[in-house]
DNA sequence: TAGATTGTTAATCGATTAACAATC
DNA sequence: TAGATTGTTAATCGATTAACAATC
């Protein structure tokens, strides 16, 4: 095993490796050679065991790798199984299309509660997850110092509450308004959800052929 | 200029582009250098025009660019001015929100229709869109050839999904269901948008640190 | 003119791929 | 055992950065 800085390519393609697991998994596939996992996914052999050896050594000679052994590897290696909690900050549309459809738990994560300023919300419950006034936000992370913030608000909100909300100690933002979030703070993480870049990216894919 | 295939990696930073030329515009800046752009965006100067000049030069020695100029050319490039139209499928909470949030005109999309199966949306409006029945897809399709196809429809209905609107001729879809939609038609474009890859990646980060 | 800054060529760095000994 | 396939080292490829002549 290789013990260096694991580089933010290699980073990306983890929970890819994840997915494809997982699917393998659930069609009962009990083992998988580099090889083959490399085609099912549009890669090399060669960059799936270099990948894989930035974390450790896997697989056997002769036979592969056995796909539930792998699948929770690469889960613990995502952290899948440390119990992060998170809120959400802004339960107007996207918001509530998150708390709806979308299967937090899958990825390790609980989520505790969600925030808004609209009384109409304040007090109601969505997906079971009850929606508190932005009042209280202070109070309730001192409390339970939940992780990660999720952040659908209106876009200039989202640097002033990501600044309230690391001097409160969240560590992580899955940020889905359409500005770069920055902080000096050490060890805090922004993940930016651009939905604009990637429409963009596909009118510029359409646009020249 | 150099005539040579424009790397993703290139591809990928032109929204990025667009969007701090477009805030350096609303903020009235006329004129900026690859030097204060870079650090602005945290890349190097090197960097900017060498992506640049897989373009064109649309700079001046001892001057630097002039940002509203280019800011247009590199939305050209985007093809934000070549009116490509859309339809959404699917108005469930996330095409919902989509259509009453997302501003499609910015990134020079408009947003033709929507589609559904659910006999209480059918007929109705979303902030100005109508939502049809998933049966009049194909007549419609066929009747005004959107340009890209919208996906906010359930996981396993997704590529069965394109690669009958693909039949008909649609070559670019926005796809925000959790699968990797492929096909091997010439010239179609898929943006996946994997919420899931994101946390995980987010997860992964706050884990070791 | 002198200073600033481009576009491009060359140098460096890092990521991907190939090769292969080790071994199940 | 023979065949398959790993983990890792070396080779290649491509992307980023540095340098600089051209010139506004």
């Amino acid at each position: 095993m290789k013990k260096q800085k694991v580089s933010d390519a290699v980073i990306h393609r983890l929970p890819r490796y994840y997915r494809h697991l997982s699917d393998l998994y659930n069609k009962g596939v009990v083992r998988i050679s580099s090889n083959s996992l490399g085609s099912k996914m549009d890669i090399t052999a060669s960059q799936i065991r270099q990948d894989l050896s930035c974390f450790g050594e896997f697989g056997q000679q002769g036979y592969g790798y056995n796909v539930a052994e792998l699948r929770s590897e690469i889960g613990h290696i995502l952290g899948i199984d440390k119990g992060h909690r998170l809120i959400i900050i802004g339960a107007g549309h996207l918001g509530h299309a998150l708390l709806q459809n979308f299967d937090f738990g899958h990825s390790g994560f609980q989520v505790d509660t969600a925030f808004d300023i609209s009384p109409d919300l304040i007090g109601t419950e969505i997906h079971g997850v009850t929606i508190r006034s932005m009042d209280e936000l202070e109070d309730y992370v001192a409390a339970y110092h939940p992780d990660v913030a999720v952040l659908t608000v209106p876009q200039h909100e989202a640097q002033p509450l990501a600044d309230r909300l690391i001097d409160m100690g969240i560590r992580g933002f899955w940020n889905f308004t359409n500005v770069e979030l920055s902080t000096n703070v050490e060890g805090v993480f922004f993940e930016d959800i651009h939905f604009v870049d990637t429409l963009l990216t596909l009118s510029y894919r359409i646009s020249r052929s």
